[in-house]
Parts: C-alpha cells; sequence; structure tokens
DNA sequence: CTCGATTGTCTAGCGGTGCTAGAATCGATC
DNA sequence: GATCGATTCTAGCACCGCTAGACAATCGAG
C-alpha cells in the first residue's frame, strides 16, 4: 500500500501549493488577478487539475480563507498574551487584527469579502473560523461589562474593527486619525 | 435649437433608465446577474449605447451608488430629526443606517464593496458622498464627547455600522443579537 | 423635395472568464 | 514487456466586458 500512499502524499502536497500560489497571486495582483489558467500555468499543471481538488474557484477562495483565519486567530493570541492589563490586551488586540487586515489584505478578502462557500455563525462553521472568532472572545469577553453576553460583545467590537479595516482600505478614511479611531473604539466600547 | 434640447432630454431619460434598471436587476438578482448584455437586452438596446453613456460597468455601479448615496442621507436626515433628544436621534439614526443597508443590499454593495470608480475622503469626493456622511455627521457630531474631533468619531460610528451591516448580511453574526447589538454601540461609544 | 453629411445604433467579433467532456498518456501490476 | 486503470491534457462550451466598422435614420443646404 506504499505506493498510495505516496500518491496521497503527493496530492496532499499538490494541494497545498495550489493554495500558496493562490494566496500569493492574490496579495501580489489582486484576487482579479487569480484565474484558474494562470494558476494552473503557475502550478506548472493544467486548468483541469484545479478541478480534481477543488469544486472551484471558490473553493479555492475558501482554501485560503481557512489557512488565513488560523493564522489570524495565532497572531490575534500572541498579540493578546503578550501583553499586560485588561487594557493593554485589548488594545494589542484591535491593534493586532487591523495590522493583519492591512498586511494580509487578499487573505483578508477571502475571508471576508469574498465568497469562499463557507458556513459563520452556525452549526457547521469549519473549525479555524470558529477558532478565530474565539480568540477574540478569550480577550474581549473579559471587557464586555456586567449583563452583556461575552459572545455578543465580541460580535460589535469584532464588527467595528471589520469596519475600520475594510473602510481604510478602500481609502473611505482619513488615514492620519487611524491611531486616535482605535484608542477611541478600545476606551468607549470595553469597559476597562 | 429645440430640436437638439429634445434629443438631450431623451438621452437624459434614457441614462436614468440604465441606472434604474441596472438597480433594479442588482436588487433582484444580484450584481452578479447585471451584465452588459442583460442590461441592454431590458432597456431595449444594444449594448454598446451603454457605452455611450458611461465609461464601462464600474461607471454603471457608481451612478447606482451616487443615487443611493443621495436617498441615504435623505433617509438618515428624516430619521434623526424624527427624534427628540440626543441618545433617540442616534439611536434612530443607527437603526435607519442598518435598515437602509438591509432593504437596498444591492446599492449598499455598490457604494461600499464594489468598485464603482469613485473618489472618497479627499478632494474630488463627488457631492453625495460627502453629504451623506455630513448627514451622519449633524447628529453624531453632536455626541462625539469633550476633545474629540466629531469628524473622527463619525468615521468610527459609522465604521461600525458598516461593520454591523456588511458581517450581517453576509451571515457573520447570529440575527437574534442584532438589536442588542445596536443598543450597546449607541450606549457605549456616544457620550449622550 | 432631393441629396449629401452627420449622427446614432446595431451586428459581429475580440480576448478573456470559469468550467468540463473526451482523448491521450502515464505507470503499477501481472 | 503488455495490459489496463488512473491521471492528466487538449479542446471546447457558454458567458463576460468591451469595441470596430457597417448600417440606418435624421438633418441642413441647395
Amino acid at each position: 500500500m506504499s505506493v498510495q500512499e505516496r500518491k496521497e502524499r503527493e496530492r496532499a502536497s499538490r494541494e497545498r501549493l495550489i493554495v500558496a500560489t493562490a494566496r500569493e497571486l492574490a496579495e501580489q495582483q489582486g484576487w482579479d488577478a487569480v484565474t484558474t489558467r494562470r494558476l494552473a500555468e503557475r502550478i506548472e499543471y493544467s486548468q483541469p487539475v484545479l478541478y480534481s481538488h477543488f469544486r472551484g474557484k471558490r473553493e479555492i477562495i475558501g482554501a485560503v480563507a481557512l489557512e488565513g483565519a488560523a493564522e489570524m486567530a495565532a497572531v490575534l493570541r500572541a498579540a493578546a498574551s503578550g501583553a499586560d492589563g485588561r487594557r493593554a490586551r485589548v488594545a494589542a488586540l484591535a491593534h493586532a487584527y487591523l495590522e493583519f487586515a492591512e498586511r494580509n489584505p487578499a487573505v483578508y478578502d477571502a475571508l471576508f469579502q469574498l465568497d469562499g462557500g463557507l458556513a459563520f455563525a452556525q452549526e457547521d462553521t469549519p473549525e479555524p473560523l470558529k477558532d478565530a472568532f474565539a480568540a477574540l472572545l478569550e480577550t474581549l469577553g473579559e471587557v464586555a461589562g456586567e449583563g452583556v453576553h461575552p459572545a455578543l460583545f465580541t460580535e460589535l467590537f469584532w464588527s467595528a474593527l471589520h469596519g475600520l479595516a475594510t473602510l481604510t482600505r478602500a481609502g473611505r478614511l482619513l488615514p492620519e486619525g487611524a491611531e486616535q479611531r482605535l484608542d477611541l473604539l478600545v476606551e468607549r466600547l470595553a469597559v476597562l
């Protein structure tokens, strides 16, 4: 059975290559540039090979999103654990979130702007997505305030971060106010 | 010169028809369904006619966005002026914003999710967009709090609303918490 | 009232997209 | 080394945004 195992390994490796290449191409030239033809060329296979791994382009986006969610969760936890005190932790978390969005725009788009065919806020939500939310919840749940459900507070705080991330990137907000907006958000929304 | 005037009127009327049809089609079946072919067929002209009015599809989206911005500004002002007291005004404004986004998803997408080729937060920003922001500012500027720049506070509050609007529509937030999230946002972020 | 010029609109087609049927090739097994 | 199943490729579909060039309708001058 070793032959079959080797084939499965190679297949899995090729799948990782597809996802990594899609992500790389998207970060370099935007998701519009990620066409099945270009992607196939970059991995040095023909187009139909992509469809033996994924149902379609949407699923490839979804795979990038899942990978990104796992990374984001790690980044958020690292930021939170590197700060002392509630206020500092929340500020570090918020800052890390926006920085992740800014440094990985294509991944952020895959997660929240594009249709990756992923389920959210329900039973069959993939684990990495639930975990990324959990990472937010761990820090934000502490500052929800009395009588406020931690998850609901986290949803609200997250929405604000998401709004800042997307509107900033779309050039809809004055760039010089970024830091002040973030301070204000932490100071006002969180019960410190 | 009456002939020329009539032609100009007819041309302007056809342009309105294009924008209205694009909007209608987008609300009915989503922006993906708004193709130049389908749009041309609906207005009973051939494709190239669209390009005698707009540089391309992006500009048509932009036209829908501008129309939507004007409507949104009116809706926001109406909501704010129909409430007494700061707290009620802010709550009414926020509620009206989210309701507009929910009831006009295609217009909201044209404004903030899709590329309509419009400038933002700078000199050459079209008037309706500046005015929609102004409508927010009129109510929110009052509750920025001491030492906080009203425009910056408005940007933050708007970001939170935008995040709630987009994440809600994408099914990323638990639907039953909508009202509570909104209450919390108003209560915490605004200085009442 | 006719005729040429101008304006307006359409047909047809370009290069691109996501995706797939069926041919061709590869490679493990006998 | 031949066979046969799994794998990969070639070629093509219907659709996309957009445009060149043919055509028709309209206008102004004689």
